[in-house]
Parts: structure tokens; C-alpha cells; sequence
DNA sequence: CTGAAAGCGCTTACAG
DNA sequence: CTGAAAGCGCTTACAG
């Protein structure tokens, strides 16, 4: 009971007078093994509060019950609460699992890292994000043979991935719009290179099409990335009379929001705007903008559970996920 | 050279003709080993670009070669750069000495995710940070006889910890502030449960005394938590008449600067602010705001060369690291 | 259903 | 300076 000395699989043998396979397969319920002395060994298990050694069991299976994360060196100018809620996903699924999780840091080019915990064996799948690392870090872990799951989306059909379904969540966020009576959004986005803003872009369409509104083209604008880019374009916005501002994420839509205060133009009395992405930035703005909230927690269990599955041999699929929530804030009222 | 077979250390003993302990003991560099053999055995392994296994190595040395870092599930809403700052640091200086670090999630109670680390022996130490957890997860180490380092201050002997300077970097701050001519500051805190900022007191206390400022007591206020009692404190600053307002962190910043602007009162022209605590919500806010930056990375490396001293059996101190910097900004113009 | 034995890939006293 | 052997704490074919 009380006694803390750290119990082998070869003490519990002992004690029992059995041989150690069998309070191994007692324990691994592998194997034939009568139910009684299965039960003995349990119960004596759980009474000494034996814990067997991971790393004992994982060398002898060429296993090491640990994922690795990748995060990128920046995820907290980004996105701090979505990597944040995804860590806590992937953390409690892996749990769940008798997995552990570590992680590498990389700028997303910078593989040394990323390839210490594959050469060194450290782990035995990957947990990587779209938003984190580009191609080449696929590219490595493939040619690794290292499984691994993407959070993001990829064309590539060899990569297991789960992602949200932004395509229809950002036409619902329009949708919703529309309805309000906004005739003339403008469209306002970061690098056209990111895929996530393709799928965007294309709910936006959508919702326009499915309810019949036209889109002025001189309304969509992209690769805002800094304050003078977006003064210039939202000269071009007030120009063609935007009746609002529909941002592709929410740094973008911070950009903006910082114009619009320095024109001292009234949100929402004057102009509406919304984001596709949520942040704080967003949710304790004056006033509070309206935007899409995605669920990161279960992104990061959908992805751990995937790359679970894959690491079991168990039939793995790549996941939407349709968990989002139109946030409605002050900004549209 | 280009194959990609993985070597075991049995295949470069073999290929070579020597023992594998021979092999073994030219890589760790232990015992007396002829140089012309330890040269032979590390050009073969650098030509055939041999890892060892980790794994195999921990189970023969009864280490894992991992460091467990504890994080608190909300650090994105408390302070994100803080811990993507430090976990890099830790990153970085656990992979300089072939460590690798396993992140453990926790809401500052529930032991149960930290114990798994320990239990499963998945860890050789652990790094938890002041901020994150309460005494539990000291006294659960401390019970479980686990190295840990605490980042952040601890008034017991046998607790390590690595620290900034708050006390004398806020003496600095305060100082500044005073020579700019400021005579009646408000400060104001939120939890006087936190060590850290009885620290950011005395060094305001200090700074006052030392250049014969007296402090007028009424202008002291903690527990400011929310809005609401943010908004009483501000009025109560005004009745004073005081001619600025000092925060000890940039939460309790950031709820001052919400009311100020609610009252449209101009920073800095009317009333000025700074805060002990750096974070983007300052440094962004319109104006910007004056404060404290330390250097985050700097703590998690030093917390991590502290934690492998203890692994190592090497002489370990207690650092407290005056690498702060005083960031000027808009708001004490 | 159970056990003896070999194996996972290293390290390290011990003997020479 | 080097090697044979035992050991780290598990698992798992193989034989019974």
C-alpha cells in the first residue's frame, strides 16, 4: 500500500510465483491468459500502484508513446489562443492515450528541430499546422517516412490532415450578412498564397451567389499586410461606398479597424465590419467585432486522434470539421 | 554514405572489428580509449550518420533525456509572448545538451497531467513557472522527489528558481518617472496574493524613497480585477488629484486604460500611465504605453541550464537576471 | 494457459 | 587500452 519503492515487472513475478510474461500479458491483455491469475496480477498492480516503465516497454516494442508538436517561433503574435486550445486538444487526446507530447520550435524553414526528434527517435508521429511550417517541413517528414497529420488543409493526397470547413463557415458569416441588408462588402485579405484565404474567398463568393448579389470586383482587395497597404485600400473602399469591410483574418481586420479609428470613422454607424478569423484583438476591440470563432481544441483532438489511428494501423481519414460559430459583436450591429 | 539504413551501435563494432563497448565508450568519450581507435569509430559514424538510440541510452543510464514543461492552460490570455518566449529559451538550450522538452498542460490545480510525467517516468526534471501553478505542483514535486526548477521567486530553501530582478527593474521604471517630474503616482495592482508584486512595490517604495518623494498611501490600490473596480479606483485617482497612474501589470493596464478612455480622458496630456508588465496590448494600444519589458527567452534558458546543473550533479544557484529593459512610450510623454 | 529465453540498443563494472 | 558479460525493464515468438 503505503511503500513508494518503484515495482518491476519482475517483482510482481515474484511476489506472485509466476513468470514475468505472464504478469506481462496480464497486463497488456495480449495472449491467452486465464482469468483468474489475470485478475491476480491487477489486483496486486493496482494495490501497489505499479506503473510499468514506458521506456522499458517502448524500446522493446520500437515504440516511444510521445508525439511531437511543431509550433512555430511567432504563434504567439499570431494566434496565440488557437494554438493554445489546440495544444490543450492534442494534449488530453494524447493522454487519453498513454501518449506524451513534445514539442520543436521552428521558424518554419529551420528543419534542425523538427529532425532532432525524428533522428534521435524520440517520437513516433508528428502533429504539424498548415499555418506553422511551409512545404519543406512535409517534404522532410515524408521523405522520413515519419507519419505525421497536417492541421490545414493539403492537395497533396499522401498527407493526412484535418482542418475547419472555412469555406462554409465564411459563406454562412456572409450569408448572415447579407441578410442584415449589406449590399456592398468589400473583401479584404493577406497573401493570396495562403490556401486557407482560397477557401475563404470562395465562401464569400458563395453566399453572394446562392442569395443573387452581384460582387464589385474593385471590392476585393489582398495581400494587406501592412498600415500603409490597407490606408490605401480603404481610400478605395470609402471611393466605391462600401457599405463594409469583410476581413480574411483577424490581423488584417486589426489593420483596418486601426485605419478606420485614425479616419474617426464610427463603427458601426458609419461603416460595418466583420473578420473570418477571431482573436482577442477582435472580441475586446472598441467596439467588438463580429467575426467567425472556430473550435482549435478540436482541431488539435481530431488531429492527435488521426495520427493515432495512423500510428495503430487503424483506418485514418482526413477530417473537416464543421465546429464554428458566427460570433455577432457590436461592429454589424 | 547515402544509405539509409539505421545503424546499431553492435553494426559499427562488428564492420570495425572491436567490441561494442569499445564502441559505446569512443562515443561518450568515458574510460581510456587509444585515440587512433576512437578516431576510427567517429569517422565511421560520422560517415555513416549513426544516432544512437535515446531511447536505449536512457534505459542503460536510467535517464530519458527529457524535461518536462509545465504550462497553464490559459497562458494565450495571460501573457502569450511571455511563455512562447521562454518556452524557446527552454527549446533551445535543452536541445544544446540533447534534451528534448514534453509540455504538460494543467489549470494550476489538477496534478493529474503533471503526474503522469513523473509516474510514467517520462522526465528526468521538471520547469514550472510561478505564474502558472500554485504550491500543489511544488509540494507534489517536492513529495515525489522530482529536480524542478520554479521560474519566478519561492521563499523556500529547497525550491530552485530562476527570476527577473521585478524589484529593482520597477525601482528603475519609477525612478524615470520621477525625474520626468511626476509627484503624485497612483499605483495600482490586482492580486497582493502574488509574490511578484509585493517586489513591484518595494522597488516603487524604493525609488520614491531614495530621491525623497514621499507616497501619498491613498494612492495605493490592489485587487483590481475587473472593470468595476477599475472604475471606482479611477475616480478615486482623480479626487486626488494625482498625475499619474503606475500598474503592476498589463492586465490591470490595460482595465485603467479601457476606463480612461470610456471618461475621454487624453493619455498622456491629461493623465499619464505605465505599467511593470509589458505585453502587445500596450504596445499597440493608442497611445502606446510606457513599460517594463524582461527578457522572457533569457528566463527560460537560464531555468533550463539551472534544471540540467541539478541533472548533472553540477553546483546550482539560484539566478536572478537584471536583463529588463525600460521601454518609453507614448503614454508618459 | 504458462514459462524459459531471446531480444530491444545501449552502458558499465570487472577482468585482463 | 579492450572485450565478454550482465544489466536497464519491458515484450513476444516459441515450446509445452
Amino acid at each position: 500500500m503505503g511503500d513508494n519503492r518503484i515495482y518491476r515487472i519482475e517483482d510482481i513475478a515474484r511476489e506472485l510465483g509466476i513468470s514475468t510474461s505472464t504478469v506481462s500479458r496480464s497486463i497488456s491483455g495480449k495472449g491467452r491468459i486465464s482469468q483468474a491469475t489475470r485478475e491476480r496480477v491487477l489486483d496486486f498492480i493496482s494495490s501497489h500502484d505499479y506503473r510499468p516503465s514506458v521506456q522499458a516497454k517502448g524500446l522493446a516494442q520500437n515504440k516511444t508513446y510521445n508525439l511531437g508538436l511543431v509550433l512555430p517561433l511567432d504563434f504567439s503574435e499570431r494566434s496565440p489562443a488557437f494554438f493554445k486550445d489546440c495544444m490543450s486538444g492534442i494534449c488530453e487526446t494524447a493522454a487519453g492515450n498513454n501518449y506524451d507530447v513534445m514539442i520543436s520550435m521552428t521558424d518554419g524553414q529551420d528543419l534542425s528541430q523538427i529532425s532532432r526528434l525524428v533522428v534521435n527517435r524520440k517520437v513516433d508521429g508528428i502533429i504539424i499546422s498548415r499555418s506553422a511550417v511551409d512545404w519543406r517541413v512535409e517534404h522532410f517528414l515524408k521523405e522520413k517516412n515519419v507519419p505525421f497529420v497536417l492541421i490545414g488543409s493539403s492537395p497533396d493526397p499522401d498527407v493526412f490532415f484535418v482542418d475547419n470547413n472555412n469555406q462554409e463557415a465564411c459563406r454562412e458569416l456572409t450569408d448572415i450578412l447579407l441578410m442584415k441588408g449589406m449590399r456592398r462588402m468589400a473583401l479584404v485579405g493577406g497573401s493570396a498564397q495562403h490556401r486557407v484565404n482560397e477557401d475563404r474567398k470562395q465562401g464569400f463568393f458563395r453566399a453572394h451567389q446562392e442569395l443573387g448579389v452581384p460582387i464589385d470586383l474593385n471590392l476585393f482587395f489582398m495581400e494587406v499586410d501592412r498600415p500603409v497597404k490597407a490606408a490605401e485600400v480603404l481610400e478605395k473602399i470609402l471611393r466605391e461606398k462600401a457599405d463594409g469591410i469583410v476581413c480574411m483574418d483577424d490581423s488584417v481586420c486589426a489593420l483596418m479597424v486601426d485605419c478606420l479609428r485614425e479616419k474617426r470613422l464610427q463603427i458601426p454607424q458609419e461603416i460595418r465590419i466583420a473578420s473570418f478569423y477571431d482573436s482577442v484583438r477582435l472580441e475586446y476591440n472598441i467596439p467588438s467585432v463580429t467575426s467567425l470563432r472556430f473550435d482549435a481544441k478540436e482541431l488539435g483532438q481530431s488531429a492527435c486522434r488521426l495520427l493515432l489511428a495512423l500510428l495503430g494501423g487503424y483506418p485514418a481519414k482526413n477530417h473537416i470539421l464543421d465546429g464554428y460559430q458566427v460570433i455577432l459583436r457590436e461592429s454589424t450591429k
